[in-house]
DNA sequence: ATCCAGGCTCCTG
DNA sequence: CAGGAGCATGGA
């Protein structure tokens, strides 16, 4: 058992930023008696890590032994995934001084957006949740996880890591049928996961690409649109100033937030989200959090 | 029931 | 080449 801490840059809300892990986003963490937990993977090996704040401090608890090069690899993602480095400052003043933004954005002071510890992860889990209400995307996430990832103890327990690429390429298109993925969306991910298991996509690489070269690398493949790139971007990289303008959840959120008769379409939300650049994504994260609490 | 979900591909006219 | 059906299932 070992402990990290990393002291996040101000302001830094634990509660507000882990809401939606325990509520939307939940594939990969887990509660027990009150605490919060994450599975994850470093030097190929999984983990189970308990996430906690003490003021002014994020704490993570690494259950089972650790070599210093997972340590600090953990440590790596960990940083990554909370946003801990992330300046928040400038996209609040920037979003004040818009009307219908900027309370969203002040009632919520020091959320953080949480990103996928891979970018695999992300890409798999955004393509499964096109088109699907949340609880079902999440309900198929957990199936491919207890499916093709390995177990790992916690207390006498077994949790589920989520799969390698090489795992996933492993299954047939029928295991993922089975589990009630339709069958293209099966494809996608199975082949997928093979070109990358294969080393003919070096996802991981792409973070050294502008947010444009990433786009048209992945358009070409199967199953990835715009918006799985958008989102792979956001909740992937962190980059800052995307605006996934064709998401349900998005154009619901501005039709209430800026009191619209009807749902824009995604011309009209690109339209009004040229406002809030260079910070796009971070309004698109604020305005998630503001239609996903009811 | 019926319609819609944090889209995308493929087929049609 | 724009437009629309189909997807697999659960929740409203």
């Amino acid at each position: 058992m070992e402990m990290l801490q990393i002291r996040p840059r101000s302001p830094f809300s634990f509660e507000r930023t882990i809401r939606r892990l325990v509520h939307v986003q939940k594939s990969g963490y887990f509660v027990r008696e009150g605490k919060l937990y994450r599975t994850l993977r470093a030097k190929g090996r999984p983990f189970v890590v308990e996430l906690g704040w003490q003021e002014p401090s994020l704490f993570f608890r690494i259950h089972g032994a650790v070599t210093p090069g997972e340590r600090r690899e953990l440590e790596e993602q960990l940083r990554r995934m909370f946003s801990v480095d992330v300046d928040l400052l400038p996209f609040y003043r920037h979003a004040d001084r818009d009307d219908r933004l900027g309370p969203v954005v002040r009632e919520r002071e020091g959320l953080r957006p949480v990103l996928d510890p891979s970018l695999y992860e992300c890409l798999i889990k955004t393509i499964i949740s096109q088109q699907l209400h949340l609880s079902f995307a999440g309900t198929l996430v957990d199936r491919l996880m207890a499916l093709a990832g390995e177990r790992v103890d916690f207390e006498g327990e077994a949790v589920r890591v989520f799969p390698t690429p090489e795992q996933v390429a492993a299954l047939s298109y029928d295991d993922l049928t089975r589990l009630q993925f339709n069958r293209r969306k099966a494809e996608y991910i199975i082949d997928l996961s093979r070109i990358v298991a294969e080393g003919r996509l070096d996802l991981e690489g792409l973070r050294r690409r502008s947010d444009e070269e990433v786009m048209e690398t992945l358009l070409p493949l199967r199953g990835i649109g715009r918006w799985t790139v958008e989102c792979l971007l956001l909740f992937g990289m962190g980059r800052p100033d995307l605006l996934p303008a064709a998401d349900i959840g998005l154009r619901r959120a501005v039709q209430r937030v800026y009191g619209l008769p009807e749902r824009p379409g995604e011309e009209e939300v690109r339209r009004i989200g040229e406002a809030w650049a260079p910070w796009r994504s971070y309004a698109t994260f604020y305005l998630w959090d503001a239609i996903t609490e009811g």
